[in-house]
DNA sequence: GAGCAAGTGTTGCACAATGCAATGGTGACT
DNA sequence: AGTCACCATTGCATTGTGCAACACTTGCTC
């Protein structure tokens, strides 16, 4: 039975060398002038909308200052933008511009692209296995987030 | 069917984000001194043995002078050896000294065990569906390695 | 209402990772 | 002998990163 485990855990290892991989070349072949860790803080203001600045660190798990200047960059570069709040003097609101959302829904198109590709090259007959395996693989996986865990957001 | 593999890829992307997500925490969880780049190159020379400079650069799929540049902190700090090549004067040869090996095997070891912590969470009646499920994505997802293709070597 | 602690974003400083271009040395082949 | 490809390095510029010091804002207490 240890050795149950052992054997699924060379396979999760291999083929999580695969979707890394497939997760590096879907950013490399985005637009070049994006880098990953940008594309990180575009990603987590697509998935939960305009934040302020420290929200953002804290979904990336960077420094503060670290999301200042990136958030400068990108603002530069029109794929986000940086507003006052209203309701408080003390914070700014980063948001997505149309640009940068556009930049978001192209990675995740050529992610998905590709890891079609490869499931369409599987026997069909694994297929509904796949499924069935990886969601409990997924739903073991999530943490119990216990009192004051926060994952940084991957992409 | 189309639909089918939608479903498919969805599960896959899910999973995905768990495991790279277990990635990289099983790096920052290491040695707080080494960083994710000079992790990769450790792991080249653990699984190739030593290599030249230029042969580094293109297993990680990095410029060469960032090479040399990472080879010269590693160096320093005890994780790699570069010495002179006797069969060719322009080649330097790095290689793994034991403290790098024992850096790398300790970083696979966390790795494996939360990975094994994850999988001893699922329904056992899943597990063998995994593994043949994962089999078969990974055999997929191998590339044809048609000519001059060369994937960088992620973690 | 004054004052203080916590929250928020910024800037200075130092260092790692990265690519590109230029350079100097070495090998191999003609 | 000459030429061309290969090899490692260095200079320069940019991004990502953390830490510490600041200045400003809020909220709460006394």
């Amino acid at each position: 039975m240890s050795d149950d485990v052992d054997t699924i855990t060379d396979a999760v290892l291999t083929a999580s060398r695969l979707l890394v991989a497939v997760s590096a070349r879907s950013i490399s072949a985005i637009d070049e002038s994006i880098t990953l860790p940008q594309f990180r803080l575009l990603v987590v203001l697509e998935s939960r909308g305009p934040l302020k600045l420290a929200a953002i660190a804290d979904q990336l798990g960077v420094n503060p200052s670290t999301a200042t200047r990136m958030v400068d960059r990108l603002v530069a570069a029109g794929m986000v933008s940086r507003t006052a709040n209203p309701a408080s003097r003390r914070e700014l609101v980063v948001a997505l511009t149309e640009e940068g959302a556009a930049v978001v829904a192209g990675v995740t198109e050529r992610r998905r692209s590709e890891i079609t590709r490869i499931v369409e090259r599987m026997p069909a007959s694994e297929r509904q296995g796949l499924v069935r395996a990886l969601t409990a693989f997924a739903e073991a996986g999530d943490e119990p987030a216990y009192t004051g865990r926060r994952e940084p957001l991957w992409v």
